[in-house]
DNA sequence: ATTTAATAGTGTAAAAAATACACATTATAT
DNA sequence: ATATAATGTGTATTTTTTACACTATTAAAT
């Protein structure tokens, strides 16, 4: 008499300014043809982190995604053939590594498709709510934890690290505070590369110094 | 086939300078006769946050308490009888509640007991990871939950709030800086209450407003 | 009555961080 | 050359944080 549960992954990318969430059709009853949160089934000698993998990887094509737990899920009703319970899981991807992938297909799921977070579909389940706190734990841990660098690419502008930080606190920012603010903190490294293909001043590029982010954050 | 899952309470209490958690001893295999975290399955009818104020009851003597989903545990190797998911909440008391309980038996655990979190017994399972996670949590959120507050009676002194604070940090805190910033926060209320029984000059009675605080971290 | 022991309670100066706010600069496209 | 679109920058003010030491009060002991 194991656990028999399942894993939901809340996969959320930054694109032109809007968060958007990666949302699959569902093939499988209950709720065939719903959106939903991609997830399925942990099988019984897998390893809940790899379920998460998997399902992510099926989705999107990409392995060694940033993961986090965001809870469990068990309501009695929560499932409409009785209780199942599930652990939801937050999955930063950055829009170039998804981009051109093609969709996989899976018995359980016809299609996956990127969604706005501010205008879904109805969902499957409680898989709504399940997004609401994933963006509440979002906007919380902002400032400790590396969400933000895991939605750029590795060099990326002052502006588009505030646009991220606006996109989740879901308020803007002043641009001067905001760089004062953040070069501050010391682990942006400035880079002597600036961007391409704009037609307009390129802005300077920046990474993330991995080393100095954990001594301050560990 | 329905979920099948345990839920694991970490209940902390703060006494003397110190938190206390509180264990049980098994009296189920596996792990029979070793310290564990208050836990056991959920009924099937039965809600997941149900399940831990049952649980919680049954080793403490309390309704009502304070209660926080932590995360999910699910490690295949984590229960030797095969994988057995376990939900873990952080359940805060007041010592003044708990302190004349006396402890409930039942089937599944022989007795309740309280240990300082520093010098503890081996425990089951994961147990002790799961614990370290929950001391973590519990810093992490000082600031932004009422955790502090739920570990106080209902009146307290502004020593016994930084003792806390001081506990769940692991640092000592500067008692004029401690206040000062405490009080400027707004959510406290002064009474015209002090201490009694004791043997040198009486401190002042506080209590929370609680309206306020929620107003500040809704 | 006086002393002792234990904790409560308080202020200020300095440093650091947060906020409010506007314009010159640069690269490209026309 | 000019228009366009976004980059990049400084300062004054307020707020918050930090560092730091002594007097006040009470009960118990003498």
């Amino acid at each position: 008499m194991l656990s028999f549960f399942t894993v939901d992954c809340v996969i959320l990318t930054f694109h032109e300014g809007i968060l958007k969430i990666l949302l699959t059709e569902r093939n499988e009853y209950p709720y065939k043809d719903w959106w939903a949160l991609p997830g399925y089934f942990v099988d019984k000698g897998e390893e809940m982190e790899d379920a998460v993998k998997r399902i992510a990887y099926e989705s999107t094509g990409l392995k060694d995604i940033y993961l986090e737990q965001l809870a469990a899920f068990a309501g009695i009703k929560r499932h409409p053939e009785g209780r199942i319970l599930t652990v939801a899981y937050i999955a930063l991807v950055r829009y170039d590594d998804v981009k051109n992938k093609i969709k996989p297909v899976t018995n359980y799921m016809r299609q996956a498709k990127w969604f706005d977070v501010n205008s879904l579909p109805e969902l499957a389940f409680d898989h709504k709510q399940i997004l609401n706190l994933s963006l509440i734990n979002l906007k919380k841990n902002i400032n400790f934890s590396m969400s933000p660098f895991e939605l750029l690419p590795e060099k990326f502008t002052l502006t588009q690290l505030q646009q991220i930080y606006e996109a989740i606190l879901l308020e803007p920012l002043d641009k001067r505070n905001f760089r004062k603010k953040i070069l501050n903190l010391g682990y942006l490294k400035e880079l002597e590369e600036f961007q391409t293909g704009v037609s307009y001043r390129a802005a300077r590029l920046y990474k993330l110094d991995k080393k100095k982010f954990q001594k301050l954050f560990p």
